[in-house]
DNA sequence: TCTGGGGTCCTAGGACCC
DNA sequence: TCTGGGGTCCTAGGACCC
């Protein structure tokens, strides 16, 4: 084995939303279910299990056309929290193999096993027991591919290629002849924009993309460019870098089940997902300073999205009411609204700001952690600030996301 | 009843300061 | 009198990922 030659692996939880419904509730084992919203939500299937994929589901696909395609699908509405649990653990199973864990999303984790396994064939031992761990710690429905490669970009190509359950290597003498058999598109960083644009350059298949010229491409694409050319011809560098996954933004969305220019469901909603952030943010102890306000007008016919920064660091509902309302309601009187969403950014932890920079925003920002107790204690809605307060209208929203759960969890 | 929701990163132009 | 130039922050928007 090379000196320099890295082994990398790529772990892929397979159908992983779904996988995480079906072991925490037996009665959905075996059968096709989606976690998504319900079909009249105009909402989509985030994740399909193998049984559903099967019927043709597929991820992003509308739930109406998941239930005409299979009519006995069990619509599951997602459980984000106890996605980032298991997500959690998986990654403590990992850390136990190597120090280098990058967690890439929550069900996609990239490990540097250089040093660890001597061999590619030592290599496919350990993966075969970190598989066997976390189907033994987590659940025999939680199953996960791995592909083993000299890089990145090559590991996630392997994991890719069987699923699922699958390990999958990748050795030096077979990259080659492994990217001769894919399209750019299937290369991570090249999406529809980026592949539209190659093959209006004449550049159609990935041995075509690794030998075009380099100038070409720089014009075309600028620094990205080479990453392109590199990737098409197996090369990535970049290191797995151990990142304790902290949050660079908090935000949240919603797509309104008839488009609308009615300012009072327009201005519920928004505090609705104003309020859900707020929480968040104060649950992990964290501030913002930037918000973006964003929303979609009907039948696709563009979006807004607007950016300020705020008087200063707050984790507070009115703060952010007040820039993001403004931008919304005069939005809705261009077209009425399908989409509105808010997102935080600049977040910093709230022990390392003085008290003194809140300013005016000061009060509330020390009572609305109390709020939250009561409202984690006795339900959503117990109690808010009076300047928020419209109970029929926040009631009418108030349920749209997770009031849907349709079967209990078994744990 | 076509077309979600959660993110990250990059670029480019303008304002503003020195 | 010529209009400079570098650095940083802010904002808008585009592209990608799952």
């Amino acid at each position: 084995m090379p000196q320099n030659q890295r082994i990398i692996f790529h772990i892929d939880m397979n159908a992983f939303f779904a996988s995480v419904e079906q072991q925490a509730n037996p009665l959905l084992r075996g059968k096709p279910i989606g976690v998504g919203g319900k079909p009249g939500t105009r909402s989509i299937i985030a994740a399909a299990s193998y049984e559903a994929k099967r019927r043709g589901v597929k991820t992003a696909m509308s739930s109406y056309e998941a239930l005409r395609l299979c009519p006995e699908l069990t619509i599951v509405s997602g459980d984000s929290e106890a996605y980032a649990e298991t997500n959690r653990r998986f990654v403590a199973i990992f850390k136990r193999y190597t120090h280098l864990v990058e967690v890439f999303s929550i069900d996609e984790c990239w490990l540097d096993m250089t040093g660890y396994a001597k061999s590619y064939e030592e290599a496919k031992q350990l993966a075969r027991r970190i598989k066997s761990d976390v189907r033994r710690e987590l659940g025999e429905q939680i199953t996960c591919s791995i592909g083993i490669a000299p890089n990145k970009l090559l590991a996630k190509l392997a994991s890719d290629k069987e699923k699922p359950n699958g390990l999958f290597l990748i050795r030096p003498s077979g990259v080659r002849h492994l990217l001769n058999q894919i399209e750019p598109n299937e290369l991570l960083g090249i999406g529809p924009r980026i592949d539209e644009h190659l093959k209006r350059l004449g550049i159609r298949t990935t041995t075509a993309l690794a030998e075009s010229s380099l100038e070409l491409l720089q014009k075309e694409f600028g620094i990205l460019g080479l990453v392109y050319k590199n990737a098409a011809r197996g090369i990535d560098e970049s290191p797995v870098i151990s990142i304790e996954s902290r949050a660079k933004s908090i935000g949240h969305s919603y797509t309104l089940p008839k488009d609308t220019d009615d300012e009072k469901i327009l201005r519920s909603t928004l505090f609705t997902l104003i309020q859900k952030i707020c929480r968040r943010l104060r649950r992990h102890d964290c501030l913002t300073r930037r918000l973006t306000t964003w929303c979609r007008y009907k039948n696709f016919e563009g979006s807004l999205a607007m950016q300020c920064t705020l008087d200063g660091p707050t984790w507070d509902e009115i703060s952010l009411l007040e820039a993001s309302w403004p931008i919304i309601r005069d939005a809705s009187k261009t077209l009425p609204i399908r989409a509105l969403g808010v997102s935080t950014h600049d977040l910093i932890h709230s022990k390392s700001i003085p008290l003194s920079v809140f300013k005016k925003s000061t009060k509330r920002i020390l009572v609305t952690p109390a709020l939250d107790k009561i409202n984690n204690r006795f339900g959503d809605w117990t109690i808010q600030p009076f300047a928020t307060l419209d109970t029929r209208l926040t009631r009418h929203v108030s349920g749209f996301k997770h009031a849907q759960k349709i079967t209990p969890r078994s744990q």
